[in-house]
DNA sequence: TTGTATGCGTTATCAC
DNA sequence: GTGATAACGCATACAA
């Protein structure tokens, strides 16, 4: 079932068809009429392949996702969608897992869906620079790990939080509430995304707060859980505490695994925040519902999510846009710290 | 970048170039080798939309995936994984929200992608029948909505548990713990999906059990809260607490609203399982990490996954499969159900 | 307002 | 082993 066979059905010809389809101007509106009411009873739905191919542009955008399992990313959809809406812009979203190249998978889209934007979230981008020459098209860096001084001097226009410092405030919190020994469950060993720089952000407040750092209050993820489950956060502190270093708080760098470390606290057997304080980091709904509920860095996803689109619509829009918008977490104070005297 | 260019560069016919890019027998070993070298280097990336035009054939399947913020449906994703792997066969998965019309969105799908087949994940048949007259290729139905009578006609394979059935089971274990007055935590007023079918079953048992059933004992999820979510666990068990009835336990229909009921309990001045006891639906990992750990009926995800992925091979491999499995789910006794006398 | 013709970038089918 | 060339299904410039 092609349009060549609506055309002959409606006896007209198949431009008149791709025009009733498109909401073309210059078609009789009985005509159209005719033909939709072909369309919807035959049941056609035209072959994207060969609209893509021929289009010459598209009301269309992509958010590259890497990172299936990150609740954050996933509490930042429904403002995507707004974002979209609002702009009068369809979009995709693509899921891709850790191991894709999503420099590669972005152009592959893009030049099979005629996109005119692309926002990536999560990941690392090995070469900002390069990537913008093959993409073509206009993109945005959302949450995508890298220092300032690694994106500064780049084109590419991103919206996230200073990883490094935000991590350090969380160490400053701590402090300020008389913690002095404090742990991290950090990412795996070799990770360069923004495990990395929040445990840079946690080295960095040590020595500010004169405290020394001592690699055996860092519990990493293990390589065979995958990353930023429960599991892993389970694993990393369990490792932690078995190592009998004293210690009174845990800075736990995503809320997902934050769960995992309560579990093994209690494992350990003993309590949050009673023996162990815990901070965790995003700010996803779920921490409200943990018990004790869980003291966490919230990211301003509404914001950054609007943020992305806006920049990606100016681009769009021709104008010329590199701004690197660098947003503050904010500090929900529940029920997992304990004040020290 | 086209084709054409690279051919002209190498100075060979685009057809060559398209047998180097695909592996097509019949080419010098030297010249695919100088082609390949210079789609490296020059970074072609062929036109999907293109391709997929004019191919005859893919090795490719979708999975179409209802229900974003299912942590089960997530849980399954790495099974698939490796079945597709295993059967050579390359994927996508396309998720679809709670509004969209999956058979639609399916159709388009394999006329874009010439997919040579459809695992459908969740969401609900509205019509079983003529699903497949508009797909065209092989499909199955996982964790999809439909009561055993109403598929059993249908050709459709499918594989999934018999929701009616295990959430009796639910209930037929709180009974044994000496439970009487359990309350069910629902899906909302109008749903037609699992929800409804765990609710029937719910039903059922308690008349087994000679319990009358009690509207006020209900639970629904309400309408302005995401679906299946911790939020929505705990409205609706706050509602309930709220109403002041006597009851013993909570039968939570989804695991990750669970936890929104533990909240709930907890606000409400009791406690799991001293107060309540509770059992959830699911048996996803984080389940583990709950305090007390979760009690919960586990669905067999890597069993329903194997099932599903090779019924859909058989089918493509030209075997007429009609099979309904049916699995069985497994009760995971921990820490959040109290046995009364 | 409608129809005709062209080409989007690729694969498939021939010839050579 | 390689090269022409005809589709694939559609949108669109242009003609009618």
């Amino acid at each position: 079932m092609t349009i060549k066979d609506i055309a002959e059905i409606c006896n007209v010809s198949i431009s008149t068809v791709s025009r009733a389809m498109n909401d073309a101007p210059g078609i009789n509106s009985e005509t159209r009429k005719r033909i939709m009411k072909m369309v919807d009873e035959l049941n056609y739905v035209p072959n994207n392949s060969a609209r893509n191919l021929k289009r010459t542009y598209s009301h269309m955008a992509a958010i590259m996702v890497k990172g299936f399992n990150n609740p954050f990313f996933q509490s930042m959809l429904p403002y995507f969608q707004k974002g979209f809406d609002d702009a009068g812009f369809q979009y995709i979203i693509h899921f891709i897992n850790e191991e894709a190249d999503e420099a590669y998978e972005a152009e592959k889209l893009v030049k099979e869906k005629k996109l005119r934007g692309i926002i990536f979230l999560g990941g690392r981008m090995q070469d900002p620079q390069v990537v913008m020459r093959r993409i073509q098209v206009p993109c945005v860096l959302c949450s995508v790990a890298g220092s300032y001084e690694e994106y500064a001097s780049s084109p590419l226009p991103y919206v996230s939080i200073d990883d490094t410092e935000e991590a350090a405030r969380v160490v400053d919190y701590l402090c300020s509430r008389g913690h002095r020994k404090i742990a991290i469950i950090a990412g795996r060993r070799d990770d360069t995304t923004v495990a990395l720089h929040r445990l840079n952000g946690y080295r960095r407040a040590l020595g500010a707060h004169g405290i020394g750092f001592d690699e055996d209050l860092v519990g990493y993820m293990h390589t065979d859980i995958p990353e930023y489950t429960e599991a892993s956060g389970y694993a990393a502190a369990m490792d932690l505490l078995c190592r009998g270093r004293e210690f009174t708080a845990f800075f736990v760098i995503s809320d997902r695994m934050a769960m995992g470390v309560y579990k093994a606290v209690y494992d350990f057997g003993k309590r949050v925040p009673e023996d162990y304080s815990v901070v965790g980091f995003d700010g996803i709904e779920s921490t409200r519902y943990m018990t004790p509920a869980l003291t966490t860095m919230a990211q301003p996803a509404e914001k950054m999510v609007q943020s992305s689109v806006d920049m990606l619509m100016m681009q769009i829009e021709g104008e010329k846009v590199t701004k690197h918008e660098l947003y503050q977490t904010q500090l929900c104070e529940r029920e997992s710290v304990k004040s020290l005297p």
